[in-house]
DNA sequence: TTGAAAGCGCTAACAA
DNA sequence: TTGTTAGCGCTTTCAA
């Protein structure tokens, strides 16, 4: 099927007038003489013109659209995070395409290249949970494509980057839960290579030995998979369970993660807190109609989108190299309701 | 920035060829001597050529790229929805880009010219809730631009359309409450325009009716936002609590209208199922987490973004023009929990 | 003030 | 077997 819209050709015929005097009246060029200018606009509305973007993409090596790299759009945080790049791209003229790692290397390279080929105007990625080669990025980057990383990000490649503060967000939560009297808390975390992790865990750490209890790598766990299998959750629950000195409280990465926790100590019949306390990393939008009312970090997932655009936008359009990055870190949100155990507003 | 990629040029140039030699080379052709053709290959290889994409979309007049037209992301149907979509796209080799309407009419006009002056090969649409003219599809489609509309569909369009089956779901959902021993069930809905509002009101009406139950107006509230504006769905609430008959049950359309109208019940210090019942169409992961356990009627949105694709591609890809269109009504997935008060395996 | 022509990267009909 | 050329829709020199 076939779908014909009018060209300037077309209009160029109609009116008797050459192409480039279309184009020039169409861009109301001042060379043209107002009376052409208005024939030629009128009849152009009348017919519905709309110029080739990708004729013109072709002649400006730009294609006005910025490709999304992220692992899961079926994700509170990614569709957070989409849609505030999708409000900034908008009003900036640039279209969205969006690909998903599915937390593949693999599939995350074959869609970089597929986007760049497809000659994106600049990249806003947020890595794969089984990347850490990043060298199909740095050809990319080399060569001078735009590229920002947010959330999940790499620090093999000098280009602007958008992270929340993730160390103190697990620091935080972790310093909660020991105000709370927990003593063995464990941390459920995303894929040992991500930089999300590595800060989480630095953050939690720091939280443990500062409050004079010990670091115990057995209550760290990982989830390569960001919790998109349920298997992984339940492997990892039931790894800690059976440790001798069982842990009473859960410092839970990411979305996945921590309902898949709940869920999985649901099912293990546990109570949340009397069991085990949870503070869950979580851009759920309902954290208050769960049972019990979950104890959130919110990452800053919309703010972060708009941020990422932003700056790449501003590398896009920028007419000179740009050579000086910077690392945007954004604030988290911590919110204590009853996962948590007895906080002080729960004491009572 | 500028990112300058190989051209077919540059290998004839380094070669010695010409670009069209060295275009045939590359595709294979058989009048080539396997000797060019591999000094060729090997070249490219060593450069890293990528052909670029829009110079053969302003060739082919095609762009490999679907376009997506629906409300919100950040909304668990849809993002789920476009994982389907996403899934059959890649694997067809075309990209889906993605655009919100926010249930704006006007967004969405501008959204379609947009995509489709960025040449799409085809639409994937969900209409957005203040849309009841569609001539900015109209347009298109008569032009010949094929579009697959799906879960939010318009019947003044003659083409392949992918539903759920939302009279049956919302019947099932209100002879469940009736079985339950309520009476005065009401329908929190999304705005009366939408094709999926009208089924649902027909199977909650027909339910009502067949059991002998009075349809009263007053008992049905739209949302024209889609409970996208918390306010609405308090009004509606509220509203329906005035009722001289207060309901005792409702039945929810759509994820945000459910957990909205959740979280008003919750502030308002009524309990579910005790003071009102609850049958919420939702795609939430997390049911089983709310306090009570969510009764839900599920959308099967992934396989409809699946569906929906599958049909587009079919359309796109004909040699002749297709006249024969069908409407795809997939099955939804009811499964009762506690929300929705006293079901059999709750009495005891 | 307007038109002719070149060129963006690629393919394909036509020549050689 | 390879090269020349035209053309996809548009902008932009250069000429008129």
């Amino acid at each position: 099927m076939k779908y014909e819209p009018v060209t300037i050709k077309d209009i160029g015929k109609a009116l008797g007038l050459s192409t480039s005097t279309v184009s020039r009246a169409l861009r109301g060029s001042y060379e043209i003489s107002s009376e052409t200018k208005k024939q030629v606009l009128e009849y152009a509305e009348k017919v519905n013109y709309r110029p080739n973007p990708i004729a013109l993409s072709l002649k400006e090596r730009r294609s006005s659209s910025i490709g999304v790299v992220v692992c899961e759009i079926a994700n509170n945080f990614f569709s957070q995070a989409i849609n505030g790049i999708e409000s900034i791209a908008y009003n900036r003229g640039y279209h969205v395409i969006i690909s998903q790692s599915h937390e593949s290397y693999e599939r995350e390279v074959v869609n970089v290249q597929h986007l760049a080929s497809r000659s994106v105007d600049g990249l806003l990625v947020s890595l794969s949970g089984e990347t850490s080669d990043v060298s199909h990025f740095t050809h990319l980057h080399e060569k001078g494509l735009p590229i920002v990383f947010f959330d999940r990000v790499s620090n093999e490649i000098i280009t602007h980057k958008v992270i929340a503060d993730n160390y103190k967000a697990a620091y935080d939560a972790t310093v909660h839960l020991i105000n709370n009297g927990y003593k063995n808390i464990a941390h459920i975390t995303s894929a040992p290579f991500l930089s999300i992790t590595k800060e989480r865990l630095e953050g939690y750490k720091a939280a443990l030995l500062e409050n004079g209890l010990p670091f115990n790598e057995k209550y760290v766990k990982f989830c390569s998979h960001g919790g998109m299998i349920v298997e992984e959750i339940e492997g990892a629950l039931n790894n800690l369970l059976h440790i001798k000195q069982k842990p009473d409280a859960f410092v839970t990465a990411g979305d996945r993660i921590t309902t898949g926790s709940l869920t999985a100590i649901k099912n293990l019949q546990l109570k949340v807190p009397e069991d085990i306390a949870l503070v869950g990393f979580s851009n759920t939008n309902i954290p208050e109609l769960m049972a019990p009312t979950l104890t959130t970090i919110r990452m800053p997932a919309f703010e972060m989108g708009q941020v990422a655009t932003e700056l790449l936008i501003r590398i896009i359009e920028s007419k000179r190299p740009v050579t000086e990055f910077e690392t945007r870190v954004l604030q988290t949100e911590f919110t204590i309701r009853n996962s948590s155990g007895l906080s002080p507003e729960n004491k009572k």
